[in-house]
DNA sequence: TGTACATCAGTGAACGCGCGTTCACTGATGTAC
DNA sequence: TGTACATCAGTGAACGCGCGTTCACTGATGTAC
């Protein structure tokens, strides 16, 4: 939780130029947030927590919407990561698959708060076919391929769309990840941790379409 | 939408006094809030708004995060009331009940962004007990009560707990509401309008509990 | 019904502060020959 | 391998601005008698 002190990791400060300024500011963005919200952050903070002057983020950044806007970006693109990494290992049924990819959904929220915030609350405006939608759009598609997988092993006649099912889970799973995977303290104690909450909500819908879990 | 123009409704300014302003300064976040975001409203904005010199909101609030807690209290009164409305009136049949209040909901979202994000991506840290704390708990009540009833109609043996279903369909909700009900255009387009997506989901997961629609 | 007085809810001037932004500058780095 | 030069990526000073906040004040309102 140092990272707004860092500089970026390894090669650090060297003289004159700082060697990644553009990580740094990240960085530092990323401590900011998750520190004050990303509110209570601006592009001068980035600076000072970086270790460098007011004027050296604009070499990098047009103003602090971009830096905002790279964080964000940042953060789909680990999601998917992580979730196409999850869905990869382990037991290939589709119902596993898909609870494992719902799992690291929360394990990303709880792991990576400022960058959830700049992703889905930051009230930043992501424009169609932006690459920050274009990242947003893959993250989607991880779990839409788990679910076109799922249909296939149904009999062709009562298949979902899965277009639809992958809706339906992710609006379910950032529901769960919204409301009670947070870390902050504002967040209401439910009787059962989330995760368990949210396999259950996905094993009885998809009971609901006829899929059983085993 | 001319709200953070208006002086807060019926009377209007009188004189030296305002007569309503602490009214007035709450309709004008709200218009604030809609147009530049939780983020990019001050105090000083909601006087200009209000009209009325910097100093005065501090009669009322002790400072911006107090009125912005109220804008949200608010909210999650107001919405109580929607979700409380759309359960009495109508069909009085356990699921029939629990779509309109999830519908209730959307509406709730799409009518009133302002109070939304104040309520759910303000950064805000509600504590436990607070006022704000307590509005929130209310509307949840609201489904939980729903489904309540939802699982007396269940054979005493096959009945899943009703925190767990009121947790589920909330989470759905409000996941849907976040991600593909909102005004702005930086929400993904679906092929399907909120609404039946939803209704779709709520119907599936209450089938998977080997509840029918009917 | 009128008067005196207390209280309430505003004003407006003032202040310090930090942010965003620009600018000419300069030290460090890379490269052509 | 050395030198000259272009480019890159910082500095630091400066500025205007608007916000938050305080303060003594004052006009309006309510009330006791």
């Amino acid at each position: 939780m140092d990272r707004q002190k860092g500089y970026g990791g390894r090669g650090g400060r060297r003289g004159y130029h700082h060697g990644n300024l553009r990580e740094a500011l990240i960085n530092a963005a990323l401590g900011l947030i998750s520190e004050k919200g990303t509110a209570g952050f601006t592009f001068a903070d980035a600076a000072r927590a970086a270790g460098v002057s007011a004027a050296a983020p604009y070499r990098h950044f047009r103003d602090r919407d971009a830096l905002m806007a790279d964080v964000a970006q940042r953060g789909f693109e680990q999601l998917e990561g992580d979730l196409a990494l999850a869905a990869a290992k382990g037991d290939q049924s589709p119902v596993a698959v898909i609870d494992r990819i719902a799992r690291a959904y929360l394990d990303f929220t709880r792991r990576e708060p400022a960058q959830f915030s700049a992703m889905f609350e930051s009230g930043q405006v992501f424009t169609e076919s932006s690459d920050v939608r274009l990242a947003a759009d893959r993250v989607f598609n991880v779990m839409l391929d788990a679910c076109k997988t799922l249909v296939e092993t149904q009999p062709a006649d009562q298949r979902a769309p899965a277009m639809m099912i992958a809706l339906h889970i992710n609006a379910l799973t950032h529901g769960v990840a919204s409301l009670f995977a947070r870390g902050d303290e504002s967040r209401r104690p439910i009787p059962m941790p989330p995760e368990q909450l949210l396999e259950a909500g996905i094993l009885v819908y998809l009971e609901g379409l006829g899929i059983n879990a085993d």
